[in-house]
DNA sequence: CAAAACTACGTAGTTAAATACATAAATAAA
DNA sequence: TTTATTTATGTATTTAACTACGTAGTTTTG
């Protein structure tokens, strides 16, 4: 055990941002070994897409959580592998309308099986005496009642009097 | 709750990177609250020096999970701060052997009540009936033990039988 | 209904990590 | 003891996110 995982708490994003990564990159390596040329970073918009079928950039970025740049760089990829296309909205001319093509639904069809396999593997490594999936949901419910750093101020300021 | 969050395990990569981000923000910012010119991302190397005093760029890299060009650029920072020093190994010239300067030993102390309330409000965040911090660990185990990417590959074999 | 404010989208530039590659010193092997 | 291998460090480039800023529609307000 080194000295970052004995800091506990304190070092809790860089754990958090490694974990994710390791995660990120297995996953890559796991459509790999199905041939299936798909890159985890994208399952967040195509995953929303097959549920709500048409949004906006803004609406996507909102859903993912992500910013609209990085989302319109993440569509501009998904574009050009012909996943997604995109369309003005008749309504509102500032908006893009997108949605799946053929393509992109018939590859999520192909994916569905791999999808299975992975979220048996995932439980298997964050189901434990703590769930880490509720840890997160748990953790991210407090942060959207009161932040870190508003907590962290309120903690400061009582400790001031 | 929008999709991505509904979407559970699958998109747990995202979901972490997400939280990881959110808590590294607030503690910039926190940090700026006391007056304190630090980031949070130099905490692992300065944590790390505070407990271990003399290290090489390699071993600094292996302590706090990073590549060591990463690691070479932080270093580079933190040199710039003036808040660590660098000589080289007599014994190994290929080695540069980092240490903390005063100063960075002085803002170590600075910082120490400043870490003490950031537990708190991060201890109220992560435990919960799931312990965000007990979760990491346990599947960072998980993961040692056989990677994510392993144990796909062998659901899926089982499965092909 | 004209001006102001807001919203949607896009581009440019920045940042913080990674990978790939190169070099030099130390160690092991023939 | 030369040669090969390994280790430590550093540089260049790439990647995936961000912030800052600009433009063009849309909505609200005086």
């Amino acid at each position: 055990m080194n000295i970052i995982d004995e800091s506990g708490i304190l070092a809790i994003s860089t754990r958090l941002q490694r974990l994710s990564e390791q995660l990120r990159k297995d996953g890559a390596l796991f459509y790999k070994s199905y041939g299936i040329d798909f890159e985890p970073k994208w399952f967040p918009v195509i995953y929303t897409l097959h549920y709500k079928e048409v949004l906006s950039v803004v609406e996507i970025a909102n859903e993912i959580g992500y910013t609209h740049p990085s989302t319109i760089s993440l569509l501009k990829e998904l574009e050009k592998q012909k996943l997604i296309r995109s369309k003005k909205d008749k309504i509102d001319e500032r908006k893009r309308l997108i949605q799946l093509t053929t393509k992109g639904q018939e590859l999520i069809e192909q994916m569905k099986p791999v999808w299975d396999v992975m979220k048996k593997a995932l439980s298997d490594i964050a189901d434990n005496q703590n769930n880490l999936l509720k840890a997160i949901n748990e953790a991210e419910n407090k942060i959207m009642h009161q932040s870190f750093l508003q907590r962290a101020l309120q903690l400061k300021s009582e400790g001031e009097k």
